[in-house]
DNA sequence: ACTTAACGTTAAGTACACTTTACATATTAG
DNA sequence: CTAATATGTAAAGTGTACTTAACGTTAAGT
């Protein structure tokens, strides 16, 4: 799944490591997010969206997300 | 973390195992879900969410995540 | 030339999201 | 009374989200 971290990160302009401690998490995670590595929990999730004041659903590309009949 | 998903199932009348068939996970991940055992992944989150036609916000209830500084 | 900052990789380990199977209980329908 | 429906619990297994630690690269500063 894509998502905007990177460019969000970008246009607030701070690292990857301020971010990590600003989510509680380790720069390993950031990385693994950004890159596409694997999805952030529910949680972290949220806490990346509030960062960057806006919705998940603004953040994370869920449009082949696809939901059963 | 509280969420919605018991009511909402509720005001759609449907059963633990329709939703679950639609949300394409077993019965056993929605009654954990419904009772807080544990967070759905982000796109669990998501498909929940869109079956309810809200977003993930108004389902979960992210009111005590904390965020840093 | 050397250092530091920022980003990236690899690898091994822990915790949790989710599965399958099996069984228990309460409520409703025939 | 019996059977079916809906909800719940327990246990053991798999995959992934996340951690720590160590190391490599590139660009900027002095």
């Amino acid at each position: 799944m894509n998502n905007r971290v990177r460019q969000l990160r970008g246009e607030f302009k701070i690292t990857q490591e301020r971010l990590a401690d600003r989510l509680g998490v380790s720069r390993q995670t950031v990385i693994s997010i950004e890159n596409g590595r694997y999805n952030p929990s529910l949680v972290l999730a949220y806490k990346i969206a509030k960062i960057f004041a806006c919705s998940i659903e603004e953040v994370f590309d869920f449009s082949e997300v696809e939901i059963g009949e």
